[in-house]
RNA sequence: GGCAGGGUAGCUCAGUGGUUAGAGCAGGGGCUUCAUAAGCCCUGUGUCGCGGGUUCGAAUCCCGCCCCUGCCA
């Protein structure tokens, strides 16, 4: 039976360039996972979009004189075409600058204002009498109180990494003019998480063996401490604005509305579909099950703060909307061992990279080294040697011999086969547990584990050829050859799938080498027989070997 | 400082009490020639971060410490 499963993948700022870390942790195992899941034959919602409200795009239009509407939809019209050509298959990529979102946001914020989950608080803000407005907390700099350190923001200290208070600084002063912030009173918003402690403590203790021992524990151990309610509004100009009369100069913070953004995002997805209904499907139905695909810096809003948001409106609307059935967030990638930073260049940027690689083998190489339970460290050394000596050397070549040696000498076409073997028979029920396990592997959401799974089986698949040696059964036994090459075909045809999810374009191509049309994934998570006399097209190497001085070259250019 | 995760072969990682700690890749030796000099076979003693402890027996459990990463609203 088919089951519904949402995908909501974390919603990047719209204030600079994607980069590989974002990618792996976040967009490419929700891809895998969602093209595993069609192909399963199961209902796949997988929706994000671009977050146009972060105040790093206020920073950055204020610095190059331009509007924030402007450089984020720069930056999300360059994501969009990075999801195009990473072939990160979106359902629905959206941002948080639609009248739906903000109408879905409003309703939500104005219900749980109804019922007391939202309340308001007069706070003691940081302001600057020169530009006459607030200012954000890491907005206002000075000295530790606690290391002495110069340039601590009033958020933290960078120096000793504890948070602070933007009055406990000594000598604060305002990052962009240098004078001296006062304390003034603003009345805030704020969301009533105390009162949802024990329900998400019982809800995080309930039915998650499946989740990542970290997030579970992690989330679980704040739920011990105790949620406090926080602010959820913000002296700003640039946001969701603020559904109730007075507060025009003040609007909805970033990580209130992020994450409405999934639901905003899948109501878009149904209008646009003609279907306006149809979203209640993978949020209403308590069978779907919805999982969050994001960076371990986003624990905190996916594990604790979206559920309490969603308590609270299915509370409030009588309406029952699905808590989180998994948060499987990643780790972090480094680059060369450092942490990304862009101000030292210390970065792979997808959209450059796309512009010299392809993006099959970008994909399988982060998916190797996917940052599942640990940071994962990317070297341009490690890319060049997976690339050459697995994807090329293993799998590839495994594809390119069987397919130009069948191509040669068999018209063209897909062998008649004769009875299959015991060898024969082994080799395809090999590659079908190995399908079998991949999609396992993939729906627990351990990816690497589900690629070592198929690489494993094409290893095996390059025994089996080696051991049949069609090159000499060719002048001694014809029909052998071509029961031997029928079963090998088999074998890359169900290798096809279960490696589609982490190469796509290349799993497309073989598909069709393969003399098949349509998609992939209409072929279902099963290993398809090839039919005997189809013609095959004309084969070509899948990937290209890479010159091992690009690595030198690529490191280099990171500037470390 | 508190909380969480991680620290296993050159590299990427499996391995939650029990035979001589495993896999892929790299390295070394051999075979093969269909294939992008690709493939196959053989080859792995590494202080399992450090120091104690529990146990007949620990990478695996307990205590302390060190290092890396994130979060601290």
């Amino acid at each position: 039976m088919a089951e519904r499963i949402l995908l909501g993948v974390a919603w990047p700022y719209a204030n600079g360039s994607l980069h590989i870390g974002q990618l792996v942790g976040a967009y490419l195992p929700a891809d895998i996972f969602a093209r595993y899941h069609r192909a399963a034959g199961n209902d796949v919602l997988m929706v994000s979009g671009s977050d146009v409200h972060g105040t790093p795009i206020t920073v950055r239009a204020e610095q190059e004189g331009r509007s924030p509407e402007d450089v984020a939809s720069e930056y999300h019209d360059e994501f969009l075409d990075c999801w195009q050509k990473m072939g990160i298959s979106f359902d629905c990529y959206t941002s948080t600058g639609t009248e739906n979102h903000a109408r879905v946001t409003q309703d939500i914020f104005l219900k749980l204002l109804e019922t007391g989950d939202i309340f308001t608080q007069t706070m003691e803000l940081p302001y600057c009498t020169v530009e006459g407005r607030f200012l954000l907390d890491r907005y206002v700099e000075g000295t530790c109180p606690l290391c002495g350190s110069d340039g601590a923001r009033g958020d933290q200290c960078d120096n000793c990494g504890r948070a602070l208070d933007p009055f406990d600084l000594k000598d604060p002063k305002c990052k962009f003019d240098f004078s001296t912030p006062e304390p003034r009173e603003s009345e805030h918003f704020f969301l009533r998480l105390s009162a949802y402690n024990e329900a998400v403590k019982t809800w995080l203790s309930e039915d998650k063996d499946h989740w990542r021992k970290n997030v579970r524990n992690f989330a679980l151990g704040l739920t011990e401490q105790g949620l406090q309610d926080r602010s959820i509004t913000r002296d700003l100009v640039w946001g969701v604005p603020i559904p109730v009369e007075g507060f025009d100069t003040k609007r909805i913070y970033v990580w209130f509305d992020a994450v409405i953004g999934y639901l905003s995002a899948a109501i878009e997805w149904a209008e646009k579909e003609g279907t306006p209904e149809r979203w209640r499907e993978w949020w209403q139905d308590p069978e779907a099950k919805s999982y969050y695909f994001i960076g371990k810096d986003n624990i905190w809003f996916h594990a604790l703060i979206w559920p309490v948001q969603l308590m609270g409106y299915s509370k409030a609307t009588g309406e029952t909307y699905n808590l989180p059935y998994d948060v499987p967030a990643n780790q972090f990638l480094t680059i060369k061992g450092s942490k990304a930073s862009t101000s030292k260049r210390l970065a792979v940027w997808v959209p450059d990279f796309l512009t010299r690689y392809d993006p099959d083998p970008l994909r399988y190489y982060l998916a190797t080294i996917m940052p599942e339970t640990a940071d994962a460290d990317f070297t341009w050394a490690g890319f060049v040697q997976r690339n050459n000596d697995e994807l090329v050397a293993t799998w590839g070549n495994l594809v390119n011999r069987v397919l130009t040696f069948t191509h040669k000498n068999f018209d063209k076409s897909v062998p008649e086969p004769g009875d299959l073997s015991e060898g024969d028979r082994a080799l395809i029920s090999r590659v079908e547990e190995a399908l079998e396990e991949a999609g396992r592997e993939i729906a627990a959401c351990n990816f690497r584990s589900a690629l070592e799974a198929g690489m494993s089986a094409a290893r095996e698949a390059n025994r089996y050829v080696e051991d049949n040696a069609p090159w000499k059964l060719l002048k001694e036994d014809r029909e052998r050859c071509a029961t031997v090459l029928y079963t090998a075909i088999a074998a890359i045809s169900g290798l096809k799938t279960a490696l589609y999810p982490f190469l796509p374009f290349t799993c497309q191509k073989l598909h069709g080498y393969l003399g098949n049309e349509g998609p992939v994934q209409a072929g279902g998570w099963r290993l398809v027989m090839p039919a005997a006399g189809r013609p095959l097209a004309e084969p070509e190497p899948l990937f290209k070997k890479l010159d091992p001085e690009i690595a030198e070259e690529e490191e280099a250019r990171l500037g470390v």
